[in-house]
DNA sequence: GCCGTTTTCGGCCCGACTGTTTTCAGTCG
């Protein structure tokens, strides 16, 4: 049980109270299910300490659903329901364009009830033809079905799930079983979605280790148990290595097993060469291993400088390490503020002094707030008179706090590239980051001139999630990225790097395209409620996966020296 | 079903887009 598969039961619900036609039911649900499912500590914790009501969008009846499957495993709400519509909704819902009621004429006309179905009804062109779906319909489920299912299905965000890692990490470093415990593989290098979670560990009593690591709560199932290597299922459905090696060769195992595998393959190669042999072991000539403790002994033995996992993706690092040329990358304390969050005067869910002292609490020295402005209508966006209430307020915040508020805004970049609100308003601003939400399926030389136009108004400091791309459900817009980061940088227009783990955008190779030109960028969480704020660490991540550099992120100004940036 | 310095009852984001209609339903954000 995991809060992701109750989230996933209440979407369920909402969707066939949908299909009922129920009223207001199902948005009551979804909202829960988006509250759960953002969680970043385990609902039953939650319950234990009695605070399921205090949750967003949690009431009497939710809350009593909640208990009754913490406590029994089932919830008869759902149930009732699924037998009712026996539809994998859960299933469903990955698919791009089939939303609930669709999904319930196929299992009318069809009896389609999950993916499986769909696809061998796809395949014999059965769809086509049903009364609300023609050739076009097909088509696009066909096409969906491809690209969108395998993403979602096997990997997780790891915005997300870096948390979860860490807390089974820091039991296990608490048992005093160990003597290293770290995390290996994607997750180390901070890839924005991994497919399992790798740990490695030294241990002088390596079977009590494992008894201890397989009897985690977070563990379902236990795949195959050894000494040196377990293999486990995690409750939030990914799989889990833990591998215990020999302390002395603690470095190379390191190495070995964080990847990428290519960025491995050619480091083999490369020890070849030089008549070694490198594998988890350790660089060996002969039968004589020559480093292994740390990684960077077995770089340094290799003939090059330590890379930083963020960097092994076999994209250029290995040959700069060996000419001692790898740019100095930004270090996650460097990045000193957030640039992109929001507040429930518009669609956060946190008052304007929570998330100040959220961001407090991480140690930030300013934050811009940047609510959205009025033409995003869904986001309950501010016009001239909110924002210049609510920038009052920033001012008068600014008089006694120690951190500075910058007074900011996510503006919408009109369908004809003009801007949300006025030059006058936008003046007044510290930061005002331009965004692309609406009629976004523009032809490429259409949707690039309507950015180049904002980013040519010399109103705008920066340009939020520039692909718009959303992971597993959305893909970028299609945008000219040469024309772009040409404007960015003769306009001085920073390029977000949003670390909402769904957006992860700019994605790392556009950063590292994007720096080639000189564009600086701004890094940020997006966050919409407090405990979001924590996806800074993931926008910084993606900026040392882009190999930035300090001078490239204004987020390590400090704040007299960012104040000089405003136009 | 949830929520509350407009409310403990009566509201609840609503417009754009797409493909299927011949005036609209479903989905999305």
């Amino acid at each position: 049980m995991s809060n992701q598969d109750l989230a996933q039961m209440f979407l369920d619900i909402a969707d066939i109270l949908e299909i009922k036609g129920v009223q207001w039911e199902p948005r009551a649900y979804r909202k829960a299910a988006l509250t759960i499912s953002t969680l970043a500590v385990d609902i039953s914790d939650i319950y234990r300490q009695g605070k399921l009501m205090e949750l967003e969008g949690v009431g009497p009846s939710i809350s009593k659903s909640i208990e009754e499957y913490i406590k029994t495993g089932k919830m008869s709400k759902y149930e009732k329901l699924k037998k009712e519509y026996p539809i994998d909704f859960t299933g469903f819902r990955k698919i791009q364009g089939l939303g609930p009621k669709r999904a319930y004429a196929l299992y009318k006309e069809l009896k389609i009830r999950n993916v499986d179905d769909l696809k061998a009804a796809l395949e014999k062109n059965k769809i086509r033809g049903l009364e609300g779906f023609g050739e076009k319909s097909e088509e696009q489920l066909k096409h969906n079905l491809e690209s969108f299912m395998k993403v979602r299905e096997e990997r997780k965000m790891l915005g997300y799930a870096i948390d979860y890692f860490e807390d089974i990490v820091g039991r296990m470093r608490k048992s005093e079983l160990f003597e290293d415990v770290e995390i290996a593989g994607s997750a180390r290098r901070m890839k924005e979605t991994v497919g399992d979670l790798d740990i490695l560990a030294t241990s002088k009593r390596p079977k009590e280790g494992m008894e201890f690591f397989t009897k985690l709560k977070d563990i379902n199932e236990i795949i195959v148990k050894g000494d040196t290597k377990t293999s486990v299922k995690l409750s939030i459905g990914l799989n889990c290595d833990l591998r215990i090696v020999d302390g002395k060769c603690f470095g190379a195992a390191m190495q070995y097993f964080t990847g990428n595998k290519d960025h491995n393959v050619k480091l083999r190669k490369i020890a070849i060469g030089k008549g070694l042999k490198l594998n988890e072991y350790g660089l060996f000539r002969g039968d004589k291993s020559i480093a292994s403790h740390t990684e960077k002994e077995v770089y340094n033995a290799l003939g090059m400088d330590l890379i930083e996992p963020e960097l092994r993706e076999n994209t250029g690092e290995i040959e700069a390490a060996q000419k001692r040329s790898l740019p100095v990358i930004i270090g996650y304390d460097q990045v000193i503020s957030d640039l992109h969050t929001h507040t429930l005067d518009s669609d956060g869910a946190n008052s304007l002094e929570e998330m100040i002292a959220g961001a407090q609490r991480l140690g930030h020295k300013y934050i811009a707030v940047t609510n959205h402005s009025k033409s995003l209508r869904i986001a309950n966006g501010l016009d001239e008179a909110r924002f210049s209430s609510f920038n009052k307020k920033i001012e008068k915040i600014n008089e006694s706090s120690g951190i500075k508020v910058l007074k900011g805004v996510e503006l919408e970049i009109l369908k004809d590239g003009s801007l949300d609100l006025p030059a006058k308003v936008l003046r007044e601003m510290d930061f005002a980051i331009g965004a692309l939400h609406q009629n976004t399926k523009m032809p490429r030389k259409e949707l690039t001139d309507r950015l180049l136009k904002a980013i040519q108004s010399g109103l705008i400091n920066a340009v939020a999630h520039p692909t718009g791309r959303k992971i597993g459900e959305r893909e970028a817009f299609d945008l000219d990225f040469q024309k772009i980061f040409e404007a960015c940088k003769s306009n001085d227009v920073s390029l977000e790097i949003d670390g909402y783990p769904e957006r992860s955008d700019l994605p790392f190779d556009l950063v590292k395209e994007a720096k080639s030109y000189g564009v600086r960028f701004s890094l940020a969480s997006d966050a919409h409620r407090t405990d979001q704020l924590r996806f800074i660490r993931m926008a910084t991540a993606i900026a040392r996966r882009g190999w930035l550099e300090k001078k490239y992120v204004i987020n390590s100004l400090d704040y007299r020296q960012f104040l000089k940036l405003k136009r």
